[in-house]
DNA sequence: ATCGCTCAATTGGGGCAA
DNA sequence: TTGTTTGCCCCAATTGAG
């Protein structure tokens, strides 16, 4: 544990949803919602204005259309938030070397290592530096703890959200937490919150208090060791930049449940394909092959088999993954399938049993699927999905409002522009097609003759406040 | 009228070899 | 020879995070 607060946390601030209130400038302001919109869809993000409702992430979609029937709702574009993302780590990465990311939106930074920074003063004057960039950059807020370890860092950034820093001075650490729910402990989710609070403890000063020995006989070794030392502020785990991937796998939840036994099999069959394409992608190969099924009670079980040797061969995974399905009783329905393969190989090596045997890996995975199974739910929703972006050869770039019986709504507005137009084409218009997203901020700021567009300005009627559209004050902090 | 996707870690039971 | 211990691996389930 080190001396000087020098550990940085950087969170995004609802980042998925941010971006859309960015990149449409009709709904800064607004209650969005970001997430899977089928009939089983989960929010993964919302705006603050949506968290008014009492919408949050993990929340069913249905339950938050109840609560919040009037806020616009998107699917997710990763591709467009990963390039962000990789803008944002750039600049983590030019404070120090030492950058662990946990997510597109969230990494810890060891700026000691990086030389950024090496007590208090220099640590707050560098995540003040780092948010204004941010800002400048992506046009996004972030948000910034500075602690002396990384799990108080993460307590920090947490408190300093939205739009804020929080540092954490050495010495005040347990006073901080005793009094927190022991929720806030990385590692207590709702089970072990439960688990504690059934007999007695709900604080961290109340974790502290009961003893290590305690804990681990609560709730096991590992988990009661690393408790107890939470517990007390100490964490020394360093930032680690590159962890290998130990596993890969694939899932999918089903629309509707899936009776038809038959069905089953073909479906696990095409997950197989999907995980070792993205396992070879990577260069990997692996030993254990496993099967997860949901079934229509929710009930989850999952059922492995490990190969004698590590594989990256479609046909050696769908054949064992077909093999683990026939011990799995279906009956009522499947909810999910998934398959995954760990056990992984840093090389890649062909399964000898595989080679002997004829070798059917080559390049079979890289061919195009069979032209039957792709069969397209409605040309109308492929083509434009909701949220995506759009060019029209007349009223120039939009994004897809909605689409349905036969039509597509399109809103033309853009990331510099003030709130647009909203019109209807038919889905077949030739002017319209599908287009890329732009970036959030021009390219060349306050460009010639275009005036009032520049991301620092404020478009009217959008800044309603609360922090998520990110364009309103410069940084505040210190 | 509700409940995603991907990854990591731990636990406990059991087999097997030395 | 038989039984015990130890350690490693495998399997299934659970928990948590983001």
């Amino acid at each position: 544990m080190r001396t000087a607060p020098t550990i940085l946390h950087l969170d995004m601030d609802a980042f998925f949803a941010s971006v859309e209130q960015a990149s449409k400038p009709s709904l800064r302001g607004k209650a969005v919602v970001v997430g899977g919109l089928g009939p089983r869809g989960v929010v993964a993000t919302c705006s603050y204005e949506a968290r008014v409702f009492g919408v949050h992430s993990a929340m069913p979609m249905g339950q938050a259309r109840r609560l919040a029937p009037h806020a616009a709702y998107l699917v997710p574009r990763f591709e467009l938030y990963r390039s962000i993302s990789e803008q944002v780590m750039r600049l983590l990465r030019a404070l120090s070397p030492l950058v662990e990311p946990l997510s597109l939106d969230e990494a810890f930074v060891d700026l000691e290592a990086g030389g950024a920074a090496w007590d208090a003063a220099s640590a707050r004057l560098a995540g003040a530096r780092l948010r204004t960039d941010i800002r400048a950059f992506t046009g996004l807020t972030g948000s910034v703890g500075l602690a002396a370890s990384k799990m108080l860092a993460k307590i920090a950034s947490e408190e300093a959200k939205p739009d804020g820093l929080v540092l954490i001075r050495p010495g005040t650490e347990r006073a901080m937490l005793e009094p927190m729910s022991v929720r806030t402990l990385p590692g207590v989710g709702p089970a072990t919150g439960d688990h504690l609070r059934r007999v007695g403890i709900t604080t961290v000063g109340e974790l502290a208090e009961a003893g290590e020995d305690e804990l681990v006989r609560l709730l096991g070794k590992a988990h009661g060791h690393a408790l107890y030392a939470m517990a007390l502020a100490r964490d020394d785990r360093p930032v680690v930049s590159e962890r290998e991937t130990k596993s890969v796998s694939v899932e999918d939840t089903y629309d509707v449940d899936i009776h038809d036994r038959v069905r089953v099999g073909v479906e696990v069959g095409r997950l197989a394909e999907r995980c070792v394409r993205r396992l070879r992608g990577s260069g990997l190969s692996g030993r254990t092959i496993v099967l997860k099924v949901r079934r229509f009670d929710f009930s989850t079980l999952t059922r492995s088999e490990t190969l004698r040797g590590p594989t990256d061969d479609p046909a050696v995974v769908r054949e064992a993954a077909a093999r683990l399905l026939d011990s799995v009783d279906t009956t009522g329905g499947v909810r999910l399938l998934g398959v995954g393969v760990s056990g992984l190989a840093d090389y890649t090596q062909e399964d000898l049993f595989a080679q002997a045997a004829g070798d059917r890996s080559g390049e079979l995975a890289e061919e195009p699927e069979p032209a039957e199974e792709r069969h397209a739910p409605a040309p109308t929703e492929r083509r434009w999905p909701s949220g995506h972006d759009v060019r029209h050869t007349e009223y120039g770039h939009g994004w897809v409002q909605g689409s349905g019986l036969g039509r597509v709504t399109v809103r033309f507005e853009t990331p510099y522009s003030q709130v647009g137009r909203v019109r209807t084409f038919p889905v077949d218009d030739p002017d319209l097609t599908p287009a890329d997203p732009l970036p959030l901020v021009p390219a060349v700021p306050r460009g010639p003759g275009d005036a009032g567009a520049a991301p620092a300005e404020s478009g009217p009627e959008t800044e309603a406040g609360a922090g998520a559209s990110g364009y309103e004050r410069p940084a505040p902090g210190w």
